[in-house]
DNA sequence: AGCCTGATGATAGATTTTGAAAGTTTTTTG
DNA sequence: CAAAAAACTTTCAAAATCTATCATCAGGCT
């Protein structure tokens, strides 16, 4: 048998059993235990399989949640950094929203303490704090868009529509010294509901996001109180951006 | 069994039954009481598990991941020959109303072939649909029910009070001649407006729930198109509901 | 052919995990 | 309150598994 033939069906036993151990795998695919785990190190390169003792798991059952959740958290400890800094920005007991993507989402993470109410369009968000009942978590609704766990469509934008609250964190794909921009247009009329209904705009953004344009138009700079980013973000347009009024935080 | 695999099945079993003893973990994975101290103090680690004298315990008893989702799945071969019949009724390419609750998420997992769209309050369906592209899933924001994952409060009422749907595949706490009965005020409104919004309303309901009432009323018999169940539900007041013109459908 | 390359299976020594048996601490019982 | 029982921690040797290395073999190339 082939090394990808080998490679596929252990992946997908182990998508069916979620464990199993090497004795098996080697006697599924007809070959020694030393080439199973030379195959299972390959695949744990990939990211779908984790090595374990004597055997391998599924690294993300079946349900492949969403494109970030753990996986992203790992290699992120940028995002993790802004995230932290994000919350600590918020004073306890505000109504804050949270927009749907991953830096947000990491701003979410650090937001348990004092957040009374948390609005978000973001399923992961949602998810992260439905089982926790000391916060208050308002889902907007809307038509899901699959990959990203993000509800859009008309119901989230009357949702946000007739909303206030004290804090906005976003995110989005892109800064320059005209404003910021975003990559999905459904997206970006949520967001400007998001920006509407909030009394303070902070936006998080590594700084792979500095001097990028996105497709779609999402507001000026006018509109931000808040930039925190991480310290390789370059120091010429934060020096611009602070000079138009808008906090920049560095997370470190 | 490997560590890993131990492990998972520790955190498993402790989800159903919060509490467990040594001896109790011990046999259910097959390993000495010593492996299984060790592996609780890993658990413990991860902040899931906390040890006990003799046993161990679920740290955070709400945060079982919904009561339900995928894990719950395997042993509940009544429940899910329910929810396959169920997803049997419907035809392809219809818009179907799913409430929240155990019974109905069963059904939901089989839908997937033709229901191209999904309206759902609860958060364990659109999770299970959310990577699935082909599935359209409308989710009806609100405010999140801790322990059910539930959407509940005015957005979620009103966003089913503007819609409307081929099909509603409906849970609830007890059923008896005078009609459905549920036990939170909360999710009755809206069950209410689920039923209003679908053309044909399907009652996914297990044998235990016949003779039973709950604290509020929900509607009664005559709104009532087809109710499943399993083979041990009582056949006289099955008999009764047939008569009344209601479809009985016997998962088996 | 002859040589090289890459994959495979086997083996030896290092590492990890396991179960059991010490001794210590906590809980129960009289 | 003290003794007994149960449960816990620590320790240790055996078992299982891992890594690294090596010999073998098939296929490709000059």
């Amino acid at each position: 048998m082939q090394a990808e033939e080998r490679q596929k069906r252990i992946t997908d036993h182990l998508q069916k059993v979620e464990f199993s151990t090497l004795d098996e795998l080697s006697e599924l695919v007809d070959a020694s235990i030393s080439t199973v785990r030379r195959d299972l190190t390959l695949l744990e390169a990939t990211g779908l399989v984790k090595r374990t003792h004597g055997g391998a798991r599924l690294l993300q059952p079946q349900s492949q949640e969403f494109i970030f959740t753990e996986r992203e958290t790992r290699e992120n400890d940028e995002k993790d950094l802004i995230g932290k800094a994000c919350a600590r920005l918020i004073p306890p007991n505000q109504s804050v929203i949270i927009d749907a993507g991953t830096t947000a989402f990491h701003a979410a993470k650090h937001l348990g303490g004092g957040a009374p109410q948390i609005i978000t369009n973001s399923l992961p968000v949602a998810n992260h704090y439905a089982s926790n009942g000391n916060v208050e978590v308002i889902l907007s609704g809307g038509v899901i868009y699959p990959r990203l766990g993000v509800m859009v469509g008309p119901i989230a934008n009357e949702t946000f529509s007739r909303m206030h609250a004290d804090y906005a964190i976003m995110g989005s794909g892109g800064i320059t010294e005209e404003g910021i921009t975003n990559s999905h247009n459904l997206l970006i009329d949520i967001q400007k509901e998001m920006l509407r209904a909030a009394q303070k705009v902070i936006f998080c953004l590594d700084h792979t996001k500095f001097g990028r344009r996105s497709v779609s138009f999402l507001c000026d700079l006018g509109q931000v109180d808040s930039i925190i980013t991480d310290t390789k973000a370059p120091p010429a347009l934060l020096e611009h951006f602070s000079s138009k009024g808008i906090e920049i935080v560095l997370a470190h």
